[in-house]
DNA sequence: TGAAATGTTGGGGCG
DNA sequence: ACGCCCCAACATTTC
């Protein structure tokens, strides 16, 4: 019998076109989860990733069962506690996804470190993206800042390889040490009552299974249409829905890949960018580790932010009085996620209208999304920052009024996650303040638009005055 | 993957 | 018939 291998579980929870599993499969194969808050400092898992998380290694756990082998959980520092595995079970090689964090990768390289004290190694494969971050150049051998060239040259690899099956069997390691349950991970929080997160086994179904019934289920119908659907928040499948699998690895971006292309459809190359769009956030992540906390372009280091507690609660809690803007918040809040148009929205406000740094409003989408991803998250809000790389100009400034009525102009949308503005006449419902008698329970405008547009417009021109002088 | 201000054009009402 | 004004529709510029 060939030495075992250990498969070291992060965030590819999947058993299909898993590199790690297979180059593992056909050894006796312990599979380890750790779940280790400790190493990514401030950018441990949020709470609505822990909800995910916790259904997700059930599930896993679950399919590694039925092939034969044991999902070992663990709880503290896994740059010990795996080396200490491998050792006890005698693996010669411990086999991962590679990860773009900052704090994931100096923690691979000290593990690796420790591994290769005592002749182990850690082996890690492409699985989370379609290609590794270092291995896309510019002609001049530089990391790309641009999208639409990283996008040419992702394309100009040609087609990612086909997905790898996933085992057929895996032989379990003899005497495999014990690892905790799910549930003594503690991963959810005591409730409230009721808990925040009791409205999301509604919306979601974590784990590989349901990331499969969701690809299958998007390409069947909503790619074809989602050139134009992906931008109505108020249509139900106007989006795919796949983000927190993807974010988790329940499916890899290969299979959506290869899944998209058979489909060969109209909304094919429109999806296709955005999954392209998550691969340039990793490749910025890679290359600017610094991008979660400090703006890519360094003039907005000036920029005169106004910080107050009271506009970012206002914010988080959806009481702004822009309706847009107000039913984003409360969807997230009740599905651990949000419409990507909607997205754009409420940032753009938080950040010129309030004139809140957009780390705050990060900060908050990485505890509320179930699929917080610190590359895109990171990217996506210097993006709408204007700090950011390839980012929109800082003076595209959203009229939350303008955005609802073209992208929600029936008011379904703001009208099912606000029930105050239910019934209010949809040619009213994204300006309900110029209604004869303005609906009950919904507060008024925070700041007019135009006072708000204006104010970011000065901050601005006040950072770029700044910086010529400097 | 904007919005608002400003500029231009052309049709129609009207004296 | 003509000039004038209004203004919608579109284009350009600016933030």
């Amino acid at each position: 019998m060939s030495s075992p291998a250990l498969v070291w579980f992060r965030q590819d929870l999947r058993l299909e076109d898993n590199p790690a599993l297979h180059a593992a499969a056909g050894r006796p194969v312990l599979p380890v989860f750790v779940f280790d808050a400790e190493a990514a400092g401030e950018w441990a898992y949020g709470g609505a990733q822990r909800w995910w998380l916790d259904a997700s290694l059930r599930a896993l756990s679950d399919r590694l069962t039925r092939l034969g082998a044991t999902l070992h959980i663990a709880r503290g520092r896994a740059e010990e506690i795996v080396p200490a595995l491998a050792a006890q079970i005698g693996a010669a090689e411990v086999h991962a996804g590679r990860l773009t964090e900052p704090w994931a990768r100096a923690r691979d390289e000290r593990t690796h470190t420790l591994l290769q004290a005592e002749g182990r190694r850690l082996v890690l494969h492409t699985s989370a993206l379609l290609t590794e971050p270092h291995r896309v150049r510019t002609k001049e051998d530089k990391p790309y800042s641009v999208y639409t060239p990283f996008s040419r040259a992702l394309f100009a690899l040609g087609e990612p390889p086909a997905p790898l099956p996933a085992p057929r069997h895996l032989a379990p390691v003899a005497d495999a040490p014990a690892g905790l349950d799910v549930d003594k991970l503690g991963l959810l929080p005591k409730p409230p009552a009721p808990p925040w997160w009791s409205g999301f086994e509604r919306v979601w179904e974590p784990g590989e299974a349901g990331a499969q019934r969701r690809l299958a289920r998007f390409m069947a119908k909503a790619v074809r249409g989602y050139d134009g659907a992906r931008n109505t928040p108020g249509a139900e499948d106007g989006t795919s829905g796949l983000s927190p699998h993807l974010r988790w690895g329940e499916v890899s971006p290969r299979q959506v890949w290869h899944a998209a292309r058979a489909a060969g459809v109209e909304g094919e190359a429109t999806w296709l960018k955005e999954i392209i769009w998550r691969e340039f956030s990793h490749h910025l992540l890679w290359h600017r580790p610094q991008m979660p906390e400090a703006p890519l372009n360094p003039q907005f280091a000036q920029f005169p932010f106004e910080p107050d507690a009271r506009l970012l609660r206002a914010w988080k809690a959806g009481r702004t009085g822009y309706p847009i803007v107000d039913a984003g918040m409360r969807q997230l809040w009740h599905t651990g996620w949000m419409h990507n148009r909607v997205r754009m929205i409420v940032a753009s406000f938080l950040v010129k209208h309030l004139l809140q740094p957009w780390q705050a409003g990060a900060r908050v989408f990485w505890d509320r999304l179930v699929d917080a991803d610190l590359a895109s998250n990171s990217a996506s809000w210097q993006w709408v920052a204007g700090c950011g790389a390839d980012a929109a100009p800082y003076f595209r400034v959203f009229n939350p009024v303008l955005q609802g009525e073209k992208f929600d102009p029936d008011g379904a949308y703001v009208g099912r996650w606000l029930p105050a503005l239910a019934h209010v006449n949809p040619k009213l419902v994204h300006r309900p303040w110029e209604a004869a008698t303005p609906p009950a329970g919904y507060p008024a405008p925070i700041l007019a638009h135009a006072e708000g547009r204006d104010r970011a417009l000065k901050a601005y021109a006040a950072m770029r005055g700044g910086a010529e002088q400097a």
